[in-house]
DNA sequence: ACAGTCCCCTGGTAGC
DNA sequence: TGCTACCAGGGGACTG
């Protein structure tokens, strides 16, 4: 499923592939992307007709494309969520239709001087794939982020409700601290509350508190700064690997953007490994915790039991 | 304010 | 073989 870093790796290729062109034809094939669109699919397809798609921008695992607005008062962004299993395709449109393409952008030339740089014409479809239908598209308003305060910034109406996410300069290790110290709940839960910080999924949450040593039940309100400060160069360490590992696919003709980078398969320490020994311990020495899994909060959560033991001192 | 549950979906897999 | 049941998970809505 696509997390933060492959949500990156496709705005990176939007911006490669698709910025700076115009928008001529959309098609709508399953309404359902739209759902949040509350204007519906014929609001959605004269919106977006005609624009000229400007350089994505992303939040946690809301990625976002700003429209050039010479003559909308409001500025406006084609907001996409790729939710559980969502993809972005660059194609041209002799390629056949995937088996659960939802939507189809017509893409003009790029500009002139950009398209030479290239070297040859990029292809003429953006499309959005999408199996489970948790992701989709929606156009919303452009508004100042007063949650970082840079005012320059400009981001969706839609995802102003989130947090910034471990890769914004925003956050550091004292915005952790401090974000972290006033919720009354576990450090889990925290962690994928988007309203704590954002972009932070089940499999990050697990790998990067078994690389900060700490239980997913922690009470948030009781970490330390250390803690705090430990826990975020985790979470910015596991995406940064996890980045590269995408990284890699997306001088391809097309946006890279199925779930599975290459770092699932190699690199996850803890996330689905449960059964097998801690690589940690067993590097220690010391007698080597097996993974484990438990249910909670409805999904999974694996943790080593010697790495990341139930605090002793009443700090739940 | 926080916890829990349900829902949105499809496809893979386990069990009968 | 084919059926049913369940699981995976981001995020939002709703209830307790």
């Amino acid at each position: 499923m696509p997390e933060l870093p492959e949500v990156e790796v496709v705005r990176r290729g939007v911006d490669r592939w698709a910025a700076h062109r115009t928008v001529e034809e959309v098609t709508v094939h399953d309404e359902r992307s739209l759902r949040r669109y509350a204007e519906g699919p014929a609001a959605f397809r004269d919106q977006l007709t005609g624009r000229t798609l400007g350089a994505p921008q992303r939040r946690g695992k809301f990625l976002w494309i700003p429209l050039a607005s010479e003559h909308t008062p409001q500025p406006t962004a084609l907001v996409i969520h790729l939710g559980m299993s969502g993809q972005v395709l660059v194609e041209n449109d002799d390629a056949p239709a995937e088996k659960h393409l939802k939507i189809t952008l017509a893409l003009g030339d790029k500009p002139q001087a950009e398209a030479a740089e290239q070297g040859h014409a990029p292809p003429n479809q953006l499309r959005f794939v999408d199996q489970r239908i948790f992701g989709g598209m929606h156009l919303s308003p452009l508004i100042p982020d007063v949650v970082t305060r840079t005012s320059q910034r400009l981001i969706p109406q839609s995802a102003t409700h989130i947090a910034p996410d471990p890769l914004e300069p925003a956050v550091t290790g004292e915005w952790m601290f401090t974000a972290l110290r006033r919720r009354r709940t576990g450090i889990k839960r925290a962690l994928l509350d988007q309203t704590v910080i954002s972009g932070v999924g089940n499999i990050y949450a697990d790998e990067a508190l078994w690389r900060a040593r700490m239980h997913y039940a922690r009470r948030a309100e009781t970490v330390t700064r250390a803690e705090a400060a430990r826990l975020l160069t985790a979470l910015q360490e596991v995406m940064a690997a996890a980045l590269e590992a995408g990284g890699t696919s997306f001088d391809a003709l097309y946006v890279n953007v199925n779930g599975a980078s290459g770092y699932f398969d190699r690199s996850l320490q803890a996330y689905g490994q449960a059964g097998r020994e801690c690589s940690r311990c067993a590097v220690a020495g010391r007698s080597a915790g097996v993974i484990q899994r438990a249910r909670f909060m409805g999904r999974s959560s694996y943790w080593c039991p010697v790495c990341q033991p139930r605090p002793r001192n009443g700090r739940w």
